[in-house]
DNA sequence: CGATCATAGTTAGGTAGCCTAACAGTTAGG
DNA sequence: CCTAACTGTTAGGCTACCTAACTATGATCG
């Protein structure tokens, strides 16, 4: 049985269902992100950037934040869009910019006590929306989303390269 | 065993996974619209034209076309936003704007056989790319997946509500 | 050493897609 | 009728992205 060539129509019909429920699924996200405390951009870099930092309470930990080229690259815009959203952040004292000491040239980013409690309350309460919508499923609905979401994480860690 | 209860820890952890892999997804999506021929919004609204029609090709079939209020409705967007999209699907060539005879407020909006062939052409060559990613999937993988796409498209319907 | 080239980030200007508010035309009800 | 409700467009504004051009620093090499 031939599988993974590219005409295999069970494969492009996966395909095709997949990016349906993909598209679909705007509407949720941007449900989600309409409880306005923060948007979903900034949400996600300040996640990011939380993720990013050792996690260290020392502030005198090495090489503490996340470059701004890095950052553009997680988050997967250029750097001028980062460099915006930072600024944005920064302005509403949620993340600090700092010189790197050992170049000149690039910029630390770190999230601030205020970023990391906006991050943390953001989250909470979009993971209760969700956690809301997610309860009306019956149990076999929620294993198999369970077990699906492992594979889409694969499926998105294939683009990082 | 209380299950369905909002602070269920179970359910909670499962909301903040899928908000993860929805939230990465985001970049998947990007990088199957950077085609360039159709945006995003623009096959949304393409697609949504093609399945309302009647797919009668007779012309003279009662009622054609969809209501701008409806269109809006359907992709969850304001009536002002959809009018923007139409127009510009209008100036391309891909969508038409007809007085609606019974009702002279309201705007019926049809597919052109130009906007059909693109409809296609995009979703085709989207299709591919996504089954090329896929096709790097084992087939429990591919298996899991398929298992949970009516689960998350029965997510996504509850937000018809 | 110093000219040159590469790298890091910012600034400037533009686009797409969404929004609310205000408007014009049409229909329906009292 | 005349007012209230509804349909769609216009006007103006916002966010988040982009490319191109610029500044400043670092690295290379003759």
């Amino acid at each position: 049985m031939i599988v993974n060539e590219p005409s295999d129509p069970g494969l492009l019909a996966l395909a095709r269902d997949f990016r349906e429920a993909l598209r679909h699924s705007i509407y949720l996200v941007r449900r989600l992100d309409a409880d306005g405390e923060l948007s979903a951009a900034q949400l996600s870099m300040l996640k990011m950037l939380m993720d990013a930092a050792p996690a260290t309470a020392d502030s005198a930990s090495s090489a503490s934040g996340v470059r701004v080229g890095e950052i553009a690259r997680n988050l997967g815009v250029k750097v001028p869009s980062a460099t915006e959203q930072i600024i944005k952040l920064e302005r509403a004292g949620l993340a600090r910019r700092e010189p790197d000491p050992s170049d000149s040239r690039a910029v630390r980013v770190t999230l601030t006590e205020a970023g990391l409690a906006a991050v943390a309350s953001a989250n909470e309460r979009r993971n209760a929306v969700m956690a809301g919508i997610l309860s009306s499923l019956s149990d076999d609905d929620r294993a198999a989303l369970a077990a699906a979401l492992p594979v889409i994480g694969r499926i998105n860690a294939t683009l990082q390269a």
